[in-house]
Formats: structure tokens, C-alpha cells, sequence
DNA sequence: CTCGTAACGGTTGAT
DNA sequence: GTATCAACCGTTACG
């Protein structure tokens, strides 16, 4: 727990990552763009660093559910017997003494109570009986119990409010911009931009974050939270997939125009600057010490200073850490159109290809 | 060579 | 305040 989470370790590939925590959400987001771009997977991996089997993973839950956010790590499971739904357990046993659990279940779902994702099981009703409703007579004690969540659809809808959720936020995270990409129109927005495209999103992170991450406390909000917090809005009320998607989408293939490219392509820079600097940090000790909100520091220079100062500093982050050994990491496929294509897409971005080439 | 997936060791957060 | 537990993480290795 101490764990000031330093360093890292390096994968096989070269990249660095923090195991047990996701990847930082820039990362995610290129993971998706490149593949938007079309290109592979495979070539994801090795581009970014970044496990074949992680591309993997989160190209299919992108597809599937239209986020790049990681899962909510931690805490315990939204929790079916609500009070809500105890209570109404409550009354369907005392209206019907005899009735079974299995009934009960049943009765949850007719009465839309509960839904079939967050119904409880025969043996919970069982238990809720058995212990919370031994006594009839005995009105439950047990409202206010839950203030959260009080019956979740799903789980995701969590009622989370940030209270100045805004600027801690996008300062702590540093990857906000997944959330607004995927759920713009949640109401996250609130001190959001609004949707923007990934791009801009990008873009105005390098802008936002550095004063935000400077300043933020410590605690950071955790990305995981707003996975939650975005995740809601997908399974449910919207179209998954389109309108999800379409936000980034839409962003991308705005950017997919060569120029347009180059355009995103400053996302691309920071971004490969917050690894070139996780990477090469091992050398200067920059390091990511938080690759979170390091990523957005380093991003924040990048984009942000418009790199001022730091420039130098970063372009040594950017030789995108290639390895020292690495000879020629395969002339990106020589021929596969898409490998050329992707090539240029990667290379657009400045510092990046850069230094790739040259070793 | 690619890519999907299980195993693995790890972190997190609610209970 | 500490332990448990169950969720998720990314990497690795296998197929």
C-alpha cells in the first residue's frame, strides 16, 4: 500500500506499467485511435509497448461496450439487497407468509423491483428472510442503509456526484478525457468541455492539466471511478456503442484525414512523451513516479508549456523509448499498406518516430 | 505471425 | 483499525 507505485516494470516489449493498476488512460485512448485508424492490433502492441493481450482486452470491451476506461478495481459488488429491495421482500412475505424465495425472485422481477442483472439470488432472498425479516412485525430498521446506489439498474449508474469534481479531476486523472470521450454526455461534462473530440480532448488536457495537476493535493480520484462513473451511462440509457462510440469516433475519423493527423498527432506527442519519459525516465529518474498524473505532468509540458523549457527535456523522453538494443525494430512491415500507413500515422507524431528511426 | 484466453501476481475498496 | 473478499489490472505464455 505504500505504494508510492514508483517506478513500474518494463514488459517484454520495452513499456512500462504498473502492475496491478491500468494502463494510463492516454494509452488506452491510442490503443483505441490506432485501431480506429486500422491498424493492427499487433502493431498496437508493439507500437505503444504495450502487451498484444492487453490491445486485446481493451480493443474487445471497446467494442463491446464503447468505453476505453478500465473496470471499477476494488470495493465490493453494487450489492442487490438493497433497502429498497428488502423492503419490498418484506412485504411480498408479509403478504404471502408462505411464500418461496424462488417466488419472491420472481416477484422482484415482475414488479421491477430489481432487473435480472441485479436481482438476488434464491439463497439471498433466503438469507434476507431468514435474517433481516425473521420477524414480520419487526419493521426493518434497515432504510436508510444504503445511501448510494439505492437500487442500481445495473451498477453502473452510480449516483456519484463530485463535489468539485472539476478541477481535482481533471487534474488528478489526467485521463478524464476518456470519460468525456465516452460518456461526454453523461454530466460529467459539468466542468468538462463538453464532448470535444479525442483530439481536442487531448489537447485541452495538455492545457487544463498542467495547472490542475499542479495544483491538486495529492489524493487523486482515481481513474477507476470515473470508469464507473462514465460506465453508467453506456449499458443503459444510450446506445452503447454508437452514441459512445461516436464521440471518439466521430473524433478520430475527423482526424483520420492525413492532415488531420498531424492535427491529433500532438495528443499522439504527449502521450508518447508521457512514456518516453516513463521509459527513458528510468535513465534520468524522471521516471513516472504516478504515471497518472506524471503522464499528465509530462503531457503537461508537451502540450500544456507548448513544451517550452522543457522541450529538450522531453524530446530526451521522446526517443520513445526505443531500446538501446532494439537494432531496427522492424521497419514497420515493410510492406503492409497498413504498415506503411501506420507507420507515417505513429511517426506523424513529432518525437515520437523520431527517435525510432534513428536507432 | 496474429490473436484470444487462462494463469498469475498484483492493487483496490467495500464490508 | 485490520482482514477478507471479490472485483479488476496487465503481463505472460500457450494454443
Amino acid at each position: 500500500m505504500q505504494m508510492e507505485q514508483p517506478y513500474g516494470e518494463v514488459n517484454q516489449l520495452g513499456g512500462v506499467f504498473v502492475n496491478g493498476r491500468p494502463l494510463p488512460n492516454a494509452v488506452r485512448i491510442r490503443i483505441v485511435e490506432l485501431a480506429q485508424l486500422g491498424i493492427r492490433p499487433c502493431d498496437i502492441s508493439r507500437q505503444l509497448r504495450v502487451s498484444h493481450g492487453c490491445v486485446s482486452k481493451i480493443l474487445a470491451r471497446y467494442n463491446e461496450t464503447g468505453s476505453i476506461l478500465p473496470g471499477a478495481i476494488g470495493g465490493s459488488k453494487p450489492r442487490v439487497t438493497t433497502p429498497n429491495v428488502v423492503k419490498s421482500i418484506r412485504d411480498y412475505k408479509q403478504a404471502d407468509p408462505g411464500i418461496f424465495a424462488w417466488e419472491i425472485r420472481d416477484r422482484l422481477l415482475a414488479d421491477g423491483v430489481c432487473d435480472k442483472y441485479n436481482v438476488p439470488s434464491v439463497s439471498s432472498i433466503s438469507r434476507i428472510l431468514r435474517n433481516k425479516i425473521g420477524n414480520l412485525s419487526q419493521p426493518g430498521q434497515y432504510e436508510g442503509a444504503k445511501p448510494s446506489a439505492p437500487q442500481l439498474p445495473y451498477g453502473p449508474v452510480y449516483p456519484y456526484s463530485y463535489p468539485n469534481a472539476v478541477s481535482p479531476s481533471t487534474a488528478k486523472l489526467g485521463s478524464p478525457p476518456g470519460v468525456a470521450v465516452t460518456a461526454g454526455h453523461v454530466g460529467l461534462s459539468r466542468a468538462w468541455p463538453s464532448v470535444h473530440t479525442v483530439s481536442n480532448i487531448l489537447g485541452i488536457r495538455a492545457f487544463m492539466e498542467p495547472s490542475a495537476i499542479t495544483g491538486p493535493e495529492g489524493y487523486q480520484p482515481k481513474m477507476e471511478e470515473w470508469a464507473s462513473v462514465n460506465r453508467a451511462p453506456f449499458p443503459s440509457s444510450h446506445g452503447l456503442n454508437g452514441i459512445d462510440k461516436s464521440p471518439i469516433e466521430a473524433d478520430i475519423k475527423y482526424n483520420q484525414p492525413s492532415p488531420n493527423l498531424t492535427g491529433y498527432v500532438p495528443a499522439c506527442a504527449y502521450s508518447a512523451s508521457q512514456y518516453g519519459v516513463t521509459a527513458c525516465g528510468g535513465a534520468s529518474g524522471t521516471y513516472s513516479p504516478h504515471w497518472q498524473s506524471q503522464s499528465a505532468g509530462a503531457l503537461s509540458h508537451a502540450g500544456g508549456g507548448a513544451m517550452g523549457q522543457h522541450g529538450h527535456n522531453l524530446h530526451s523522453a521522446m526517443t520513445f523509448k526505443r531500446p538501446p538494443h532494439v537494432g531496427n525494430r522492424k521497419p514497420p512491415s515493410p510492406l503492409s499498406p497498413v504498415g506503411k500507413q501506420q507507420q507515417e500515422v505513429l511517426s506523424g507524431a513529432p518525437g515520437l518516430s523520431g527517435a525510432p528511426t534513428t536507432s
